[in-house]
DNA sequence: TCAAAAGTGTTATCCTTACACCCATGT
DNA sequence: ACATGGGTGTAAGGATAACACTTTTGA
């Protein structure tokens, strides 16, 4: 039976609709910040989202633009598509009547355009929704501290369950948060946030109602909480970002027309969470053709001066994968 | 405004479904299939689909192992998200009261059982349906014979036209159909179909009613067309496999318990749609750990007889990156 | 003069690619 | 014997990671 025969007939019961959720992200002095709106009834933050309507807008990524402007009035430069989420259960929903909840969620990267538009708006650090994934001083605090006695409880009950992805409970704990520097894994961003969830460790895990939630009431919070499903959306975008960041060059979406080869250096240590080795990163950069010179220079370094470079918009069409490979060594 | 809050008071005034459809691979003798389920009023093959409905499936992915048992029997393994494709106008509706479908993309996995069901059910060779992606003994003809002249003629209509990737038309047939066995990038399947879309070139752009499809009219068709996206979706899904296979140990989904290194080979090149040294290839196998040897022995090779491998699952806890990376030498 | 940050040179090591060659079976 | 495919050794080249060091500014 063909989809179009079959939906004619039979509609489902319950009626769906579709969320549109952005992951903006923009990078200010060494720190990565998501846009958010402010919580009105809970004070919790949310990602921008819309409901999409075919009728009013002919693409999904049309009316994520089109919302994202009227809500925040951020200009968006590079959008993806990340995932769908279509569990019912992490999305809240106010009564039986309502319309179940798929929702797409979104990456985008956009330009602080002056100093100020840092400071207003609703840019959150995203180490604040996320304080396990700043590595860049070496594994942080919060994980030896809080993390790593929970987690530790939460593999005894059942030390044996396989997850769906072939691991035990052990296993996963250490893959995931065991690693130090070298083999710290950036991109697991959201297998992380979903171990924590599971884990019941999360705040977000109290609204599924599942048992293991019990766990988080008297804890400290692990970072800030989000709306509906939105902190997951973010961690997806985190994971993705971090990911695409070596074969794409997106990372000058979120730099200046001009900057030092330092300051990229921060923006990427910024955003994949890791400290880079310097001299590695410069050759890397400058050999890889991805930036040139400008020949002007750089006076704020607080040092000797800086030669500016720009991103070379040319290596799209000459490379094949126009990446910051960033290793160990950067 | 919140979406919760949105919605309760107005609903989009066209309804929507949620379609979930799979791109089922197997391989078979060096031939990388897709379970199809035959088009009965147009003769068009389609890929296993069904409309998601909330209240029957808790998650996405329920619903589509039930769909795909019910329509075709196929146990799968693997299942992964690909994309959800919301445009207008790509996926045919019947009437306008009939809702807009929004298409949500499946890869999925599966192990033939024995030799007789490749030849039962929908199994179709893949390349049936992208003959421009099989590289495997040098760029095949079909690209220099049709698609050349063809695209040479839809760069010439708008030599100076940016398309979203912020290339221009020559600029992305350069990059996606001239490269030969080195250069070849085989991930970019959806691009590279997308391209022959927006040209005119593929049957399914006849449907969307646009100018340039006038082209395809007396033209030699360029692989097999599906119907709705379902061809699109497939890209995605090949592009997906290709890229995945080189860092997680899927290729195995699709190979018996035990086989040799040459079937091992063999199958990857015929996922890669590329041609790979043969001695790297082992090397690289043999040194990674991610298979061991069982003893036994296979006869049937024609030649000297082989070793028989089987997978390492214990790989998936030891290395970050398990997978084939699969360069030139293999 | 000293701290701070920019920028250069060199080397050991590993991985990728490639080439040449030997081995065990069926016909 | 010879064709067919399985299996091994080794070397060149390039990329990565790590080391030590020099240069130019502001305070």
């Amino acid at each position: 039976m063909s989809l179009a025969e079959k939906h004619s007939s039979s509609r489902p019961g319950l009626p769906l609709a579709i969320g549109l959720t952005a992951a903006i992200v923009a990078a200010h002095d060494d720190e990565p910040l998501i846009l958010t709106v402010p919580g009105s009834p809970d004070a919790l933050a949310s990602l921008p989202s819309g409901e999409f309507d075919p009728l009013r807008h002919r693409t999904f990524e049309i009316a994520l633009r089109d919302f994202v402007a009227r809500q925040t009035g951020a200009p968006l430069g590079y959008v993806e598509q990340l995932y769908t989420f279509g569990d019912r259960g992490r999305h809240a929903r106010l009564g039986d009547r309502d319309p179940h909840i798929v929702s797409v969620g979104y990456l985008a990267l956009t330009r602080l355009v002056d100093e100020r538009s840092a400071r207003i708006g609703g840019y959150r650090p995203w180490y604040s929704f996320f304080p396990w994934e700043d590595h860049r001083e070496g594994r942080p605090e919060i994980i030896e501290k809080t993390i790593f006695p929970e987690l530790r409880k939460w593999v005894e009950e059942a030390p044996n369950e396989f997850s769906s992805s072939g691991l035990t409970r052990g296993e996963r704990f250490n893959l995931l948060f065991k690693p130090q520097a070298r083999d710290f894994n950036e991109e697991n961003v959201l297998e992380r946030y979903e171990l924590l969830y599971e884990a019941g460790l999360v705040e977000e895990a109290l609204r599924d109602g599942r048992e293991a939630a019990k766990r988080r009431k008297n804890l400290a919070p692990l970072g800030l909480a989000m709306r509906h499903d939105h902190r997951r959306i973010m961690a997806t975008a985190m994971g993705r970002l971090r990911a695409k960041m070596k074969y794409r060059p997106v990372i000058f979406e979120l730099m200046p027309a001009l900057f030092t080869l330092t300051e990229l250096q921060r923006t990427v240590e910024a955003i994949s969470g890791r400290h880079l080795h310097k001299q590695n990163f410069r050759r890397l950069v400058e050999g890889s053709a991805i930036v040139e010179p400008t020949g002007e220079m750089s006076l704020n370094t607080g040092g000797r001066p800086a030669a500016l470079f720009r991103f070379r918009r040319e290596v799209l069409q000459e490379r094949p994968a126009p990446g910051l490979r960033v290793g160990v060594g950067g």
